[in-house]
DNA sequence: CATCTAATTAGATTATAATCAAATTAGATG
DNA sequence: CATCTAATTTGATTATAATCTAATTAGATG
């Protein structure tokens, strides 16, 4: 099972060691062996820890001779505590949104009738808000073409644009006239 | 070991199941029965689950004849999640203090410039000023009686006092000149 | 390329915790 | 007070993870 970024992020935060390893990196950088002076812990011990707050991505290092430094990210520290205030609040449903750069074009382009102001031109972007319209569907579901078009029209007048790009993106195929979503592995982001 | 209220409240949020709790609850109070049917397990793992929620403050119950509700509270929530972000940026270093008794305590000691304006005469409020000054020492670090003596200066001029007040109180032991701090565990405090 | 330093990985041990079935408790109500 | 319902506690099982020592790796530098 994968678990949610948000309950990776919070089980990372759950242990003292790293809460006392984060509040050391608040006031500067460190190397490894600095760290487990500190607390009065081996290097093996440290290097697990940093594993962890690396993997939630709160942490990155830069290498100075021999020795690496390890920095805090305060900007993702600050959005990902503050992740779990925004669950289910229906700002747009950007509910279920835990990766920052995914909500910064979603905040861009869906307006707050949660209909799209334009259709992004740079593909990456345009990606992350067809998912986004995507996301909204059942999975194993078959939708009529009608259907799929009223789906899109919630979000943009040009539905047939659209629903072209899904099925070119491999967001969804399209069999015998009736649409189906993907298995989220075809998906091109992620 | 005693975990800190931050560590507390994080590893309660490390959990998927409890995730899944805090939203369904964002939208309205939930009975156990209830619960337990939209996650699909049992009610005793709900009830395990929701003493947890309960333990960090961020779950409130009202009973209705045989059933009881949980409520989110969600204040509460707001404030635990930004807590990480306060971390080491208080004034006074009143960041690591997450308990609002030791908070008044030290406000009340503690001056401006981090020193003591007098040793408090209450035992219990002498613990907490004591464990505050030897918190900024560093676990597993032997010091000099003289190196103790100077950090002890930093808070008052009685320093013998206060350093013999170390030792009888578990804080550090002395071993052949050297001081060095005890494990948390056998401070008497927390 | 030999060697040094710091970091990481591997493997073992130990502690913590998620879950369930079964037993128990706490209120409500006839 | 007998009985019903929903919640909790107990005890067992299983999975996860924190920490250490020992071994290995990755860069830097003579």
């Amino acid at each position: 099972m994968q678990l949610s970024r948000l309950v990776k992020f919070h089980k990372a935060l759950g242990d003292e060691t790293r809460i006392r390893i984060i509040s050391l990196l608040k006031e500067g950088p460190l190397h490894g062996q600095a760290i487990a002076g500190k607390l009065g812990l081996t290097a093996p011990t440290i290097s697990h820890h940093i594993a962890k707050l690396r993997e939630i991505d709160i942490i990155f290092q830069r290498r100075e001779k021999n020795t690496i430094y390890f920095y805090l990210n305060e900007k993702k520290l600050t959005f990902m505590a503050e992740a779990i205030l925004r669950l289910g609040t229906d700002e747009m449903k950007l509910a279920q949104v835990e990766d920052e750069e995914k909500y910064k074009v979603i905040k861009n382009f869906i307006q707050a009738d949660g209909s799209l102001k334009t259709i992004p031109a740079q593909r990456k972007k345009r990606l992350i808000i067809l998912e986004h319209m995507v996301k909204q569907l059942d999975i194993g579901k078959k939708y009529t073409e009608r259907e799929i078009n009223e789906h899109i029209k919630k979000f943009h007048e040009d539905f047939a644009t659209i629903r072209r790009e899904f099925v070119m993106c491999q967001f969804m195929f399209r069999q015998g006239g009736e649409y189906e979503l993907n298995p989220k592995e075809m998906w091109p982001i992620n």
